[in-house]
DNA sequence: CCGTAATTTCAGAATTTTCTGAAAATTACA
DNA sequence: TGTAATTTTCAGAAAATTCTGAAATTACGG
C-alpha cells in the first residue's frame, strides 16, 4: 500500500474497525478509500492502493453495493468499471441506519413475532414470553421512530440534532398544545415503565 | 441444550445474531438466557442449559460484564456466583447505545481528531481532509445528540419516540418560538448540506 | 460473432476467532 | 490456616472467516 500518510491512516483505521462494524477489513478499507477519493476508482487502482488481490476487490465491491454505499460509474472511452462513494453525508447516515436495521434488527423482530404467536406451556414460558413482548414492543417503537426521522430532509434532521436535550423542553410544550388541540397518539402503549 | 421450545428459539436466534451484534455466539446465547430467566442463574446452570464448557461460560460472563449487560448476585447460603440481566428495558437500550458508541464510534472520532491536526501536503490530502472533517463534525453532532437523549427519563424518551415524524412539526413551532424568544444554538455549523 | 479485456466465481490456503480441558488461582468457611 | 468448592486462565484444538490464484464467464469494440 502506497498512499499519502493522512489517507493511509484513515484507510487502515477503517480496515481495523470494519470487523466491529459488520464488514471485513478489505471492505472497510475499500470504502474508506472511495470515501476520501476525489474521483471514481477502478478495481485495478484499488488493488494497487490497498495491496490486495483483484478477486478480493471484486467481492468487496459486491458487498459494498449490497450496503448501497458505492455506485458504479462508467467513464467515456474506458471500458472498465469505476466506483464511487455517494457524497451526501446525511444520505450515507440514512443508508447505514436502514441497512443495519435490515441486518441487525428485522430478523429479530420477525423471530419475536413468530414466538409471540405460540401458546406458552407453563409459567416459565409465560414469563419468557412477557419479556419477549416487552422487547418486541420497544424495538417496534424504536424502529418506527427511526423510520420516521429518516424521512426528514437534511435541514430538519440537523434541526433535530442541534436541539439535543432541548427536545425535553419541546415535549413539555407539545403536552400543553396537545391538551388544547387534542393531538392523536401514535400507538396505544401506556406512558410508564411497561410499554 | 434442553430448554422449553419458545426459550430455545429465542436463545438460538440470539446466538446466531450475536456475530452481527459484535459478540460471539456463546455470549449472545448466555445473554438471551439470562434475559428471559425469571431468576438469577449460576455458571453451572448456564453450562447445562446451553451445552457449552464451563470455561466458555466464564469468558462469556466477563464479556457481558464488560458490556454492563449482566450483574453478579449472591444468594444466601450458596457460595456460587449468580448472574442476572437488568430488568429495565429502557436502561438496557441506554447501556447498549453507550457501549456501542464506545466501541464503534469513539475510536474513529479520536483518529479523525488526530488526522485533522495534520497539515495536508497537497490537493489530494486537502480534499481527503475536507471529507474527514465532514465526517468528524457529523459524528460529533450525532453522538452529542444521542448523549443528550440518553439522559432523558423513561417517560420523556417514550414521549419523543411516540412523536415520530411529528418532531418535524414541532421543530417548525420551535422556529417560531425562537424568533420571539431568541433561543441559543448548540453549535456554529450552518444549516445546509455542509455541517 | 470473434478476440480480448475485464469481471466474477470458487476451491482451498491462510488467517482469525472461538471453544475446550487441564491446570492454576481464588474464595469461603471450618 | 487448611481444604474443598468455585472461578479464572490459557495453550492449543476446532471452527469460522477471509483471501488468493486460477479458471470460467461476461461484455465490449471491431
Amino acid at each position: 500500500m502506497q498512499l499519502p500518510p493522512l489517507i493511509q491512516t484513515f484507510v487502515l483505521h477503517f480496515g481495523e474497525m470494519g470487523g466491529r462494524w459488520g464488514v471485513n477489513r478489505t471492505v472497510g478499507q475499500i470504502y474508506a478509500l472511495l470515501f476520501l477519493s476525489d474521483r471514481p476508482l477502478n478495481a485495478e487502482q484499488i488493488t494497487e492502493a490497498l495491496g490486495i488481490s483483484r478477486s478480493n476487490v471484486s467481492m468487496g465491491m459486491k458487498e459494498l453495493e449490497g450496503w448501497r454505499l458505492v455506485r458504479k460509474r462508467h467513464l467515456p472511452g474506458d471500458r472498465r468499471e469505476y466506483f464511487e462513494a455517494p457524497d451526501d453525508i446525511w444520505q450515507i447516515v440514512r443508508t447505514l441506519a436502514e441497512e443495519r436495521r435490515k441486518r441487525e434488527v428485522d430478523p429479530t423482530l420477525s423471530m419475536l413475532r413468530d414466538v409471540l404467536m405460540e401458546q406458552p406451556s407453563g409459567p416459565e414460558e409465560r414469563h419468557a414470553q412477557d419479556k419477549m413482548r416487552q422487547m418486541h414492543d420497544l424495538i417496534e417503537l424504536l424502529t418506527g421512530w427511526a423510520g420516521d426521522v429518516q424521512k426528514l430532509d437534511n435541514a430538519s434532521l440537523m434541526g433535530l440534532l442541534k436541539l439535543g436535550a432541548g427536545v425535553s423542553k419541546l415535549l413539555e410544550i407539545k403536552g400543553k398544545l396537545t391538551v388544547i388541540g387534542g393531538g392523536k397518539r401514535r400507538n396505544q402503549a401506556t406512558d410508564e415503565g411497561e410499554i
